[in-house]
DNA sequence: ATCAAATCGTTGCATTTGCATCGATGTATA
DNA sequence: TATACATCGATGCAAATGCAACGATTTGAT
């Protein structure tokens, strides 16, 4: 027992393990769930995930300011205003001006983009009906884990921003 | 009734919500806790995501390869190259050859890797015994969903890509 | 033994990201 | 009203990322 104490600390950590950390896990389980999905709208519709928060919020909106989806979809805004520089390139969605505020700037979905969430929400669908199926009688209990944890962490986070 | 598809679709998306996606809603939560997690070990211990990841897996596995880490961890192999390269100029890890087949690099925690970790892992496992506590009761329903999860994404995954 | 194919780790390069900053607009205070 | 402060969205820039190579090494087939 005269050993160092970074030698003793070889052997303490052994009980840590990576596979058991929630947040590691969490964060695998995420990116497995955006690959499968990305896979198949990126190749079907050349869109990414920034790309698809957004259309998605606007399309469950039916429009909205950078702000709002920043608050909503947990999104830096520079990353939202990127995306929606791209979605207007390709006419899918539309900038307006706020007639009460010249700050805002009104996005919404043209006929285009509508026509694409059309075939596109169906496959989301799709995907969350396969999600529930894993998932079978412990669905609720893993969706209320996530309330859970997404309800705490965010008032701790804006907690520590101020 | 006579309106256009693009129009029907309007209607018809309303029924989803981007809130109840449950590929969103996993993503959310993996990042809250990763922001919290960072948060602690990056101002205090400057060190990174995969930092961290390819730091623990060391620690647990008192030494591995960079393809050891790629298979477990979930990260691209040049991702933990580079991470390795931080890790070796601060000197907190150490590559050494493998000498029963020369393409391996193993990598291992040095002494003042091993000293980091003595204080860096308590942090995990006491932010670890957070989580159970706001899981409560349903801490192991929420786990198991996650490894449900992993289990048949991986799989479809590695289907996928052959 | 020789040569082709596979594996491992690194790196070049284009893209994406996060952060800070900026200009424009709105709000509040004196 | 005049002036300081706050908010919104876009952008410059450095760092991080993903992907496709590449060289080095090992494995397998002939």
């Amino acid at each position: 027992m005269a050993a160092s104490d970074n030698q003793s600390s070889k052997s303490d950590n052994a009980a840590f393990e990576l596979a058991n950390f929630t947040p590691y896990r969490t964060a695998v389980v995420a990116q497995l769930l955006s690959e499968a999905l990305a896979r198949e709208y990126r190749d079907r519709f050349g869109i990414s995930i920034p790309d698809w928060r957004v259309l998605v919020h606007l399309s469950a909106e039916n429009g909205a300011s950078v702000r709002d989806i920043e608050q909503k979809v947990v999104m830096e805004k520079s990353k939202i205003s990127r995306a929606a520089s791209r979605l207007v390139t390709r006419g899918l969605i539309a900038r307006t001006k706020n007639e009460t505020d010249g700050r805002l700037i009104h996005l919404s979905l043209t006929d285009q983009g509508w026509a694409m969430m059309g075939e596109l929400l169906p496959l989301a669908t799709a995907f969350q009906k396969r999600i529930d199926t894993i998932l079978g009688a412990g669905s609720e209990a893993y969706e209320s884990g996530l309330t859970r944890l997404w309800q705490e962490l965010e008032t701790s986070r804006d907690f520590d921003q101020d």
